[in-house]
DNA sequence: TTTTATTTTTAGGCTAGACTAAAAATAAAA
DNA sequence: TTTTATTTTTAGTCTAGCCTAAAAATAAAA
């Protein structure tokens, strides 16, 4: 059905999409895909001809529903192989990304399937993103940045922003990870600075790891 | 390091030359790959700018010892992901083919590491072929077709030569599986067909069934 | 509003991996 | 051994997906 550059290009646009909100410009798509606005433009036009997307010349392109059904399916596979990295082969979530990126272009639904009950149809993928369903539609969560509680406010990780390999190392080492409790005890205004409490420790975060952490407060 | 195409042509011609001894020819490849032999002849030459086999002009083609090692681990990840799909996703042992075709092309040599030991280091796949180490090596089988045996022999069975759909089909039906004890009861010598015991069943089997049956002697 | 800067598209090329058609080498048959 | 058939290679095309360089459109600044 789809290529592999197809499915990597839709993927892309649909992130983009749901991160910035619009139409998707062709500059941004070159950027993400880490390639020339004119191979952009190449196949932007393609996938327009293949209705999974709108395009207007200059205008930027947005994903029909056709399309954003196609991108999500490819993020479910993505984030359910996630799972079963972690969770059955135990690697570590910051070293599975890349493998996940190759497993998410096998096609067989049946697969899948069979994948996410093995998997015991987890809601989350490793880093806290939520795993879309069949038929593409995700869950919506209302997670806040960590940034934005304030003191003597709690809630539980349940993913973070960037998943940058030295941040998520860092977290390591401070034992958050999805699921762990965190407290606001307190927040200084000039810097957005913060102390927190995890499990047993009481330690000192920047403002730069607060907008990087979602929590979620119930 | 090895493109997908490359990989598939390595895995064919590894396959023919283990079932045929000697140089491979390059209409037995392109058969074997479903392409023109102008394509095979392509590819053969560039696969030996690679060092991983040896070609002479009109003579045919061998694998190096790279290329042996580099084909053999391809069909290990093949074999381990299929037996992945049987025993952990609960797939039938003729619908892990295909997607199993896709999974060995996933690079990452720790991903087939972790998956080896979560899988308990198996050494056969579920059709009974057995799974090349690291190192590409194979533990050396003494299995023989079932035709081989006489009347009142008896042995395992550990694998199929053909695993054409429809052949395995016809084995369910009669409860072969891998590890399944087979005896032969009769064998009659003018169309090699005979009459044998499985669990509780007695039944005829035509040479052509018993020619597609390898069974383990010990 | 005109000029300048930025973004986007077009035009034309390149490579991998396939293809067809024709030429060359080898093998089989007369 | 000469002729015929088969196998294999070469030469030239094609498509997907990328590229560069230049042209066109849009946006920003003077």
């Amino acid at each position: 059905m789809f290529s592999l550059a197809e499915e990597n290009y839709l993927k892309a646009i649909y992130h983009l999409e749901s991160a910035h909100q619009g139409a998707v410009s062709t500059n941004a798509i070159a950027e993400a895909m880490d390639t020339k606005p004119s191979s952009v433009t190449d196949m932007v036009q393609k996938l327009a001809d293949k209705k999974v997307l709108s395009y207007t010349k200059y205008k930027g392109t947005s994903l029909t529903e056709k399309g954003k059904k196609t991108a999500a399916n490819v993020i479910r596979k993505h984030r359910l192989w996630e799972v079963f990295l972690v969770e059955k082969l135990n690697f570590h979530w910051d070293e599975v990304h890349e493998i996940a990126e190759q497993l998410e272009h096998v096609h067989s639904t049946e697969l899948i399937a069979r994948l996410d009950k093995f998997l015991g149809y987890p809601d989350f993928d490793p880093h806290g993103d939520p795993i879309p369903d069949k038929d593409g539609n995700v869950k919506p969560t209302e997670k806040k940045l960590l940034s934005e509680l304030n003191k003597n406010q709690r809630g539980v990780c349940v993913g973070v922003k960037e998943s940058d390999s030295a941040f998520l190392q860092y977290l390591d080492k401070k034992n958050i990870t999805i699921g762990t409790k965190i407290a606001v005890l307190g927040k200084e205004f000039f810097d957005g600075s913060m102390v927190i409490q995890v499990g047993r420790d009481q330690f000192f975060i920047s403002k730069k790891i607060a907008e990087n952490l979602y929590i979620q407060t119930n």
